[in-house]
DNA sequence: CCACAGGTATACTGATCTGTGAACTCCTGC
DNA sequence: GCAGGAGTTCACAGATCAGTATACCTGTGG
């Protein structure tokens, strides 16, 4: 991904206003005129930052990976155990749901998206693979036996908390106190 | 929900047609046009059927709830205990992946539609519902304790695996394999 | 001094979008 | 024998889509 290229005031403004409307209006729905005018931009700069809509709905998802990131980072570090730590990212979606109530922007992406060439496909496996790995370390971390299983199915529980949170609210309780158990019971 | 009047034909392979592209291409990317030509009917009939897309996308998703419903329910009077029926729908679930890779359809279509005053997010809504009673309603028949928690957690358990299916394929055998020891341990 | 990069402004292409109007054919039931 | 529902054909409206062309302005670094 070449789009670690220092960005220009104006693409942080083009990339902070597609967060915005692709996630809250869908990416088909929202048109590249629509993130021009909402980020103070002409069409034209638009496309010299980003080459084409496809390139931008690739940056959006990876800015909203890189913010995500930060955040269960943080949630791990502020644990006191490693056991707790293993479920850190729960609490991290938490307060990440709070105010993002319209599901993974990577599932509602790839819904969009059918074409696995797509740039966004390779953006949204890798956020689910890492997070996977990432309870693998915290789960060998804590000492809990068969770690690899423990992480897959850690990941399911967050994943349906996620997906489900648009239409059943409760949802990330039940997987949350679940995910604890499991995690106790080694 | 009105659509229960009889289906002539051309309205039948006009839901058919929409399933199919939908599904696969997803529904702001599908044009109405298409559609037509797709199942062999004029725009003009289209219209007279269900007088808007919005309508016909809300037809689409209760086809596919009701092909889905049906499967469940065969996966669980084909159950020989009650215990084994409370997991049913994990089965069905994988023969139902088989033909269906691309995720929930209800998921991915709210994922396109934020307004929840559109007919597809009722449909989506009573879907998952309905699953989550049927969880309950079988968990209570095995005599499991909690039946209540046991259902919201099978649930989601379900939608984790439904939504990760095209990412990270193996979340559904961990998923089920989770799904069948919480039932075990009742 | 000037080249160059970032950005603006505006107009444009050609395609596609949802939805409507009006006139027509065909079949079935009363 | 005829009323009415189902479906067709074709033209049309008005908007929006992604992306390009051209010309211009402005600050900065060599």
């Amino acid at each position: 991904m070449r789009e670690a290229r220092p960005m220009t005031p104006a693409g942080r403004r083009i990339v902070a206003a597609a967060e915005e409307l692709f996630y809250h209006r869908g990416i088909t729905a929202v048109g590249v005129d629509l993130i021009a005018e909402h980020s103070g931009v002409t069409k034209r700069t638009l496309y010299n930052r980003f080459g084409s809509k496809d390139h931008l709905v690739a940056a959006y998802l990876m800015e909203r990976d890189q913010r995500w990131r930060a955040l269960v980072r943080a949630a791990v570090d502020a644990c006191d155990s490693p056991v707790e730590a293993v479920t850190a990212p729960f609490t991290a979606l938490r307060t990440w749901s709070e105010t993002n109530t319209r599901g993974c922007a990577f599932i509602n992406a790839l819904a969009e998206i059918p074409d696995p060439a797509h740039p966004a496909h390779a953006v949204a496996a890798a956020q689910k693979h890492w997070l996977r790995d990432l309870f693998e370390e915290l789960a060998t971390a804590a000492h809990r036996p068969d770690p690899a299983t423990l992480a897959t199915r850690l990941l399911v529980l967050h994943e349906g908390a996620l997906a489900t949170q648009p239409l059943l609210p409760g949802t990330l309780s039940a997987s949350t106190d679940l995910a604890r158990a499991l995690v106790r019971a080694g």
